[in-house]
RNA sequence: GGGUUGGUAGCUCAGUCGGUAGAGCAGUGGACUUUUAAUCCAUUGGUCGAGGGUUCGAGUCCCUCCCGACCCA
């Protein structure tokens, strides 16, 4: 850690000087105008306008920029909304307040009460006739005009990236809106925000390693929840038709420009609802927030196109596969064997019990999911890797499920759910022995989850959109460590 | 884990063939009553990521390690 260098001891020692007139750090100034409020109301108003009707102001912000002349000065002050120059001469406020002024240094915190004038360069400018120190700051601000440049210190001081850098601002406030256009969206379509259990017995609803923890009071273990699904689709059991949740999932594994160990994702469940449906609705959802948060359907990614607003395709993981690379066969992709060399040819170690789906799948995932730029939907993912998704009627080895890729990216994963228990119970035992096969990720076999199921789930849609991924697309951001306030960092 | 690339002043970065460690910003002192990354004059500030080696001499060359970034797995 960086510490007590020359100009932090020069700060502090300006501080000691400065309690001694009296509170350093007052909390009693009344700001009545943030910086973009006054653009809007008075961008318009001409230099003699301003001088003929006087405004009055009252604004507050961290100095940014500071020019000091000699009986005169300017700062620029940045406050949430934006950036306002003010004006301050030895003449509008008094001699001592001046020279205290003079001192006081970029990202100090301060008060100014003032008229609004145009300069010669036509600024909008507060001539200060009062300005006050309102919270001394003791560390430099990164160097003023190229900003904070080093990713590592971005990530781990966001403070200092939101103060310095306008794009990580514009970033978490278009994340804001995503998040806020998906709750209106679904709790304009009769959806019931609930919230469910971050702590569980039973990690369950997807295939991923947890994190356990301990309640000491009951003396039980406890995972934090890979997935809020199993609960969610209890309520639906309790008839709560439609549901939907956006809180954090925390998955034990790997960190990678798209996987944060926490993360957030939005489920929603609707009763006499199915996959297909509910490909229309998670287009719709997209398209939806895009438009809120970004007013358009179409924009820029890393350099690249995309455009929601045009239909999503659907294709079925071998058509996407031969898209992709037509030089593979129908018969080639029907045949285990030839995927299994194929993929020990990509060096990938096909699993012992995978069936032809799930050869199928890896194939899929190691040499087209990656191409899917354009939005599209990936169907009939085999039921032996989807162990909460109903059976297709037509194939008892399909599921009935989905997966939204746009950008090359997993955005969405939905599926009529499996409402009966029976084969739920069949499915979660043939998991239970892959666990014990060693296969880490495999799912629990959850006893309380099929005394729920054996109530009677009606036939329902359930599906998950990843939220930080949703916001990489539409804020143009390569890392979801971009995206994420605080990303999981090393320790320092 | 592999590849590429980086670590030099608080920040952003130069540093040539191995020969006394630099600039801009920030800071400090001074000038300046309409500046715009203000300007002008002066000036403080360095364990060059760590350790070892080669050498008369290493920020620079060699070896090992640590910590990042980007790409790949």
């Amino acid at each position: 850690m960086q510490d007590e260098n020359h100009i932090i001891a020069e700060r502090r020692a300006k501080l000691a000087e400065w309690r001694r007139s009296g509170q350093a750090y007052p909390n009693d100034f009344a700001r009545q105008n943030t910086a973009g409020k006054i653009a809007d109301l008075y961008d318009a108003r001409t230099r003699d306008e301003l001088a003929d009707s006087p405004v009055e102001v009252s604004v507050a912000g961290r100095i940014m920029l500071k020019r000091v002349m000699g009986k005169a000065s300017f700062i620029t002050i940045q406050d949430l909304s934006g950036r306002l120059q003010v004006y301050v001469s030895r003449d509008q406020v008094d001699e001592t307040t001046y020279d205290a002024f003079r001192r006081w240094d970029i990202g100090d915190i301060v008060g100014a009460v003032g008229t609004l004038f145009r300069t010669r360069t036509d600024e909008l400018t507060v001539r200060c006739t009062e300005i006050r120190l309102l919270a001394k700051s003791l560390r430099p601000l990164p160097e003023k005009f190229h900003g904070l440049t080093d990713q590592e210190q971005k990530y781990r001081m966001r403070y200092l990236d939101l103060i310095t850098n306008e794009q990580t601002r514009f970033t978490f406030a278009v994340r804001s809106r995503i998040v806020q256009s998906i709750r209106s969206h679904m709790v304009a379509h009769g959806f019931l925000e609930v919230e469910t259990p971050m702590m569980h017995p039973i990690p369950g609803g997807a295939t991923a390693r947890p994190f356990a923890t301990h309640h000491n009071a009951l003396d039980m273990n406890l995972f934090l929840r890979i997935a809020p699904e199993l609960y969610l689709k209890r309520l639906v059991v309790g008839g709560l038709e439609k549901v939907f949740e956006i809180n954090r999932n925390f998955r034990n594994e790997g960190i990678s420009p798209r996987h944060n160990p926490e993360f957030t994702m939005m489920e929603f469940y609707e009763a006499y609802s199915d996959y297909r449906q509910l490909m229309d609705f998670t287009e719709g959802l997209i398209r939806h927030s895009a438009r809120e948060a970004l007013a358009s359907e179409c924009f820029e990614y890393q350099g690249r196109t995309l455009d929601l607003g045009r239909p999503f395709a659907r294709l079925t993981i071998v058509e996407a596969i031969r898209r992709s690379h037509p030089g593979y066969g129908v018969a080639q992709l029907g045949d285990p064997e030839w995927l299994r060399d194929r993929l020990r040819a990509l060096a990938v170690d096909p699993p012992h019990g995978a069936g032809l789906g799930a050869l199928q799948l890896l194939l899929f995932e190691e040499t087209t999911e990656a191409d899917l730029w354009d939005p599209t939907f990936i169907v009939d993912y085999p039921a032996e890797v989807s162990p909460l998704a109903r059976r297709s009627d037509r194939d008892p080895e399909i599921a009935e499920r989905f997966e939204l890729y746009i950008a090359g990216r997993e955005i969405a994963n939905g599926f009529s759910e499996l409402n009966d228990p029976e084969d739920q119970a069949a499915r979660f035992l043939e998991q239970a022995r892959a666990k014990e096969a060693g296969d880490e990720e495999a799912m629990y076999y959850d006893a309380d989850y099929l005394r729920a199921l054996e109530y009677g789930l009606p036939p329902t849609g359930g599906c998950g959109i990843g939220i930080d991924r949703l916001v990489m697309l539409l804020t143009d951001s390569p890392n979801i460590r971009d995206v994420i306030l605080f990303p999981q960092m090393r320790p320092e």
